[in-house]
Parts: structure tokens; sequence; C-alpha cells
DNA sequence: ACTTCAAATGCAAATCATTTGCATTTAAAA
DNA sequence: TTTTAAATGCAAATGATTTGCATTTGAAGT
């Protein structure tokens, strides 16, 4: 079988290397942002062996190509995920860190016009809203 | 004259000192974000002596009296600004990394129904637009 | 004003995510 | 296959932020 990893390699016209398709095959498997090591230890857990300096590597490298958004989080920690089909924003639980994508985007109506007023050419934009979770309501 | 940096402090119940009243000072003076650094220096700039840990520290404090709101930009230096007069979101320069602030939120009304939908306490968000600002367009 | 003491500061050292140098390995072109 | 630039692993470096601790200081009470 095809797999998107292949893919997305062949057109960044890279070298096909197992640890790279390990990194786009972990991003693939979710829909929340995931840091470096989280993808580190995915791998591991799936039996094969990546250095996490690799990880970083591969990550940057997409994120040149644009395949890949990295967002800083509070924790200090960078988050990335895959955006192959199309950026997306999330609710970020503010207690335990985990994130739910939300499937509208109120920007992309507004970009243009706020460009042109300031003057600036848009290239992208971050959203995130934070809150507390269904499960750490409770607690 | 009173100052508002002294009713700040009074208000969160803490010592005021000199550093932290250097702080919100400088914070006061710009209507862009900036990081601890910056801060740092500009304090030197006046004349006046701190510590690069105490900016951190008032900073943090701020921060968990919901006064200052941080945001960790893509160079791995987190930003801070004042957050008195009402939250406030960014144009930033991908190029030479100045901001403009805008004057809108486009998540004001949109928050209550993001957050029922899923069953989520919304607390906040954060929302920065990319782009190249004049200046940078030109090169 | 003076005393007292928890809170705040400065300094240096520690932390921790991320980056980098370099010797070794590997994908893929010839 | 052979060749070679690109990619990897490892360990050491980096750089923003944090922390431990001895010293200083604001402000509450006298």
């Amino acid at each position: 079988m095809k797999k998107l990893a292949d893919d997305i390699l062949a057109k960044i016209g890279c070298k096909n290397t197992k640890p790279r398709k390990a990194v786009i095959e972990v991003l693939e498997s979710t829909d929340n942002p995931l840091s470096a090591e989280d993808i580190f230890l995915r791998i591991k857990q799936l039996g094969e062996s990546v250095n996490l300096s690799t990880v970083y590597r591969t990550l940057d490298l997409m994120e040149t190509k644009s395949l890949v958004s990295k967002t800083v989080m509070s924790d200090g920690k960078a988050r990335y995920e895959l955006t192959v089909d199309g950026h997306r924003h999330h609710l970020v639980c503010t207690n335990c860190h985990k994130s739910v994508p939300i499937d509208f985007c109120p920007l992309e109506k507004l970009e243009k016009d706020i460009g042109k007023k300031n003057d600036f050419d848009i290239t992208g934009h971050k959203l995130e809203i934070y809150g507390l979770c269904p499960k750490c309501k409770k607690e």
C-alpha cells in the first residue's frame, strides 16, 4: 500500500528515510499537535528507534516546506502538526494540556481586509482558544 | 503624580519595589509585546539597574494575576504585554519581528458557542496574524 | 522614626528544550 | 556495484528561563 509519508517525502525532494517516515506516520495518526518528544516516544512504542535530534531535524525540515506547523505553547515546548489537510485551530485545556481541533476559522474572511488596512502581506495566522476541558472542569 | 504602576502593584497586594515599578513602566510605555530581555535593556537605558531574574519573576507574578499576557513566539522567546486595557491581537512581521496591534477581536462573539459545543469552560484565547510589514515587503 | 520579618532581590549555578559538530551510515543516482 | 551528497546518531553546546540561597528591603506594628 502507498503511504502518505512517501508522497510527502517525494514532494519535498529529500531522502526517504525510515526516521522521517516514522515521524510523518506518527503525525498522521493523531489530530492533536504533538511535541518532538511525544513523537519520539511514540516511535519508540512502535518498536522503531530514532534519535531525538533527527525528530527535530525532520520537523524543522517539514516546517520550512510548510508541511508542518509549529506552535510554541506556554509550557515552553513546541507542538507540531501536519498541515497537509489544511490549517486547523484548537481548543486547549489549560489544566491537562489536551487539545481538541475545531473545524472552522474565523480569520479566513478577515485576513485580506486586515492586510490591506495595515499594508501587510499576510502569510498566515495562529489561533488557540484556552479553557478547561470536560474532565478537568469536574475536578 | 500617581502612577499606574503603583495602582497595579497595590491591586496585586505585593511589595511596591523599584524593579517591579520599572518593569511595569516599560510595559506601559509601548504597545508592542516585549521580551524579558527587551524590558531588562530598556530599564538599563533609563539609568536604573535590575536583575534579569527579577524581570522574569515580576512578569511571572503579573501573569498569574492576569495583568500581563505571555506569548511564546517562534523565535523561542516569550513576549509580554500589559492586559490592563483589555486584550489585544497583533500583526507580526515574519521578517523583522516587529508587531502592530490590531483593534478588534473576531473571537469575542464566537467563544461562547465554541465552548458550549465542546463542553469547555473557555478562559481566553490567543491570536496572531503573520505577514510582511510595509518595510520588509520592499526588500 | 525604629524594629521586625516575610517578601523580594541579586548573583551564580542549574534546568531543559532545542541545536550543532562531527564521524559514521545510507538512499539513490550513475 | 560504486559513488557521493544527504541524513543519522551521539555527545557536547546553546540559550532562554528557573532556582537556591545569602542579603536587602518594604511596610506593618510599636
